[in-house]
DNA sequence: GTCTATATGGTGATAGAC
DNA sequence: GTCTATCACCATATAGAC
């Protein structure tokens, strides 16, 4: 692997972990096993690794997205593939904790590719819930933006819990209630389930 | 107000707006208009002082958590309470932002006050729920303490689409989301709404 | 391309005067 | 109690040798 890619992933992590705040350029570079001198001579500095960084968590989350949604098979189903895909609960989001740093919220740079990333997931959850009720399968009085924002956040808020708790039970249990809310009914006897 | 005072509120302010990591001591005098040497005659540290903020934070939200599903009223109308709380929703919780900071998650105190408001809240919803589920307002299928971290986690969740997008309609989209999925059905007929 | 100085200012804490 | 040094160390970036 290249010294720049050596440092696009490192900052990954770091940011990952720390956000963008606690990540300082040496502790990337330390990580990294890497000089000062090819950090700015591939980067202009924090700000700009940062970017590269970001973007592609960004481009990795929104292709995670894609392949689990374009699955085959109910709306549910696809929600819940969402909802209960193997994630790592106590480091959260990598995409997400980003939005409670203050330095990229401030940053228009930094900002944008977490903006379009979590606008995208909302939009492509929100696009398999339409078809969800244009099936019949969820209730018709559901607003699909609605219900998308409403899995995104109980994803995004369920980090927060596990973190708070110090253990994945509360991400568990926040999936599995909104999942037993979402669920469509036990179906009454046979009303053409494939119409 | 004392000294005391203004460095705990003015930390408040800092840690709600940057977390841990993200503030200095530094930052806090200069906002408090006080001198170094009043902070280390008060606290012990940065770290001390930001515990007692924590600790008052905390015990707001409970309060707050208290009044709101204290009331009398159907359980749905109380989470709804909770949900549509007056809220600074671009500011995010300043509890709930504090489980990304990896200086507080590492640090036993300091996470201590953040693990015990959460799950205080929680706890206080499922309560609501799991007499929703008695008195037949939800069904019965329903475990409560799913329900209450979906709930929070909505809202907390809420906070970081809010914060992603830059304007509080996300926020708003999910809770409505929830509170459709969560709504008793318009109830048929009438099979004695008190029994 | 990568390295090691070097620089400026911030961080978190201590010392001791008033 | 509050203030102003002062300190050792870190953050971020530049300069210039190799």
């Amino acid at each position: 692997m290249s010294t720049q890619e050596r440092l696009i992933e490192t900052t990954r992590e770091l940011l990952w972990e720390r956000g963008y705040v606690g990540t300082s350029p040496k502790a990337i570079l330390q990580r990294a096993g890497v000089g000062q001198g090819s950090m700015y001579h591939h980067f202009t500095g924090k700000q700009d690794l940062a970017l590269a960084a970001i973007r592609r968590t960004g481009e990795e989350m929104r292709a995670t997205v894609d392949r689990l949604l374009d699955a085959d098979g109910p709306a549910y189903d696809r929600v819940a593939a969402y909802l209960l895909r193997e994630r790592d609960v106590l480091r959260g989001c990598p995409v997400g904790r980003l939005t409670m740093d203050p330095d990229v919220i401030a940053d228009d740079e930094l900002h944008g590719p977490v903006e379009e990333t979590i606008a995208y997931v909302r939009a492509r959850l929100a696009d398999v819930v339409q078809e969800g009720v244009d099936s019949g399968e969820f209730a018709s009085h559901l607003v699909p933006r609605e219900i998308a924002a409403a899995v995104v956040a109980t994803v995004q808020g369920g980090y927060v819990l596990a973190r708070a708790s110090g253990g994945t039970d509360a991400f568990d249990a926040g999936v599995r209630g909104l999942l037993s809310l979402l669920k469509p009914s036990p179906a009454p006897p046979s009303p053409a389930p494939t119409a």
